[in-house]
DNA sequence: GCGACAG
DNA sequence: ATCTTGTCGC
């Protein structure tokens, strides 16, 4: 872990070769993740809900308690919740074939953002999904559901900015790890029928917060049901 | 130099 | 991220 902004952007540089660019990425991932962060003060939760690819039900759930490590500075989000949430993948049964993220991914400052470092670390398919401006710029994209305009960044277009629901404000979609940008904004539509946030996102921030509130078990909590048999 | 700045 | 009431609308 890094100490300072210096080394965190060191890193950044030297892991942003191993990204994985050669699209096209998972078009109908049968196991999608939504991962999210809560915070209250030096505490934190870290949430991974897996959902069916098709029904959008919550196949599975996993999140842990941890300390903030890192603050918060724009540019360095991965180093603040990165750790808690791979060690919440890491308590999967099973991996997902897409990971979406609370953030960005390459619509960032040095071309990495905290989809494109949860995807080198973990090898997985991951995009950025992010609710307000960071970077670039770009026109208002048309007021209907799947209307999109290019986010760009120094002359390259680094994301998308897309409509999930007629008449609401955007969010901004740019890939990671292993997923172009049409697959990611596919991705996005597929999981935005019914509200403007992926419904991974939600059911991570809801799982995430809830982590933080109740008093559970120090460690972990998740779907790992504890068969409570007679 | 100054302000902006994912979550 | 988080602090926070009411309010407009489906």
């Amino acid at each position: 872990m890094p100490r300072t902004v210096l080394e965190a952007e060191a890193i950044q540089d030297e892991l942003r070769p191993l990204l994985d660019l050669t699209g096209p990425g998972p078009r109908d991932p049968a196991r999608i993740a939504g991962v999210d962060v809560a915070y209250d003060g030096d505490r934190l939760a870290a949430a991974v809900t897996v959902l069916d690819g098709t029904t959008l039900e919550v196949v599975e759930e996993v999140a842990v308690h941890g300390r903030v490590a890192f603050d918060y500075v724009p540019g360095l989000l991965a180093f603040r919740e990165l750790p808690a949430l791979l060690d919440a993948l890491d308590r999967l049964s099973a991996l997902p074939d897409l990971v979406v993220c609370d953030g960005y991914g390459l619509a960032h400052p040095r071309r990495f953002g905290l989809a494109c470092h949860l995807g080198v670390l973990t090898g997985l398919p991951a995009i950025g999904v992010g609710k307000t401006a960071f970077v670039g710029t770009y026109d208002e994209p048309g007021p209907e559901r799947g209307s999109w305009s290019d986010l760009r960044l120094d002359g390259d277009v680094v994301g998308r900015v897309l409509r999930t629901r007629d008449g609401v404000k955007p969010v901004f979609v740019s890939a990671g790890h292993r997923v172009d940008l049409d697959t990611a904004c596919h991705n996005v539509l597929n999981l935005t029928l019914r509200y403007r946030l992926p419904e991974t996102t939600r059911a991570a921030d809801r799982l995430s917060r809830r982590m933080l509130t109740e008093n559970c078990r120090p460690g972990l909590m998740g779907s790992e049901r504890h068969d409570e048999m007679g």
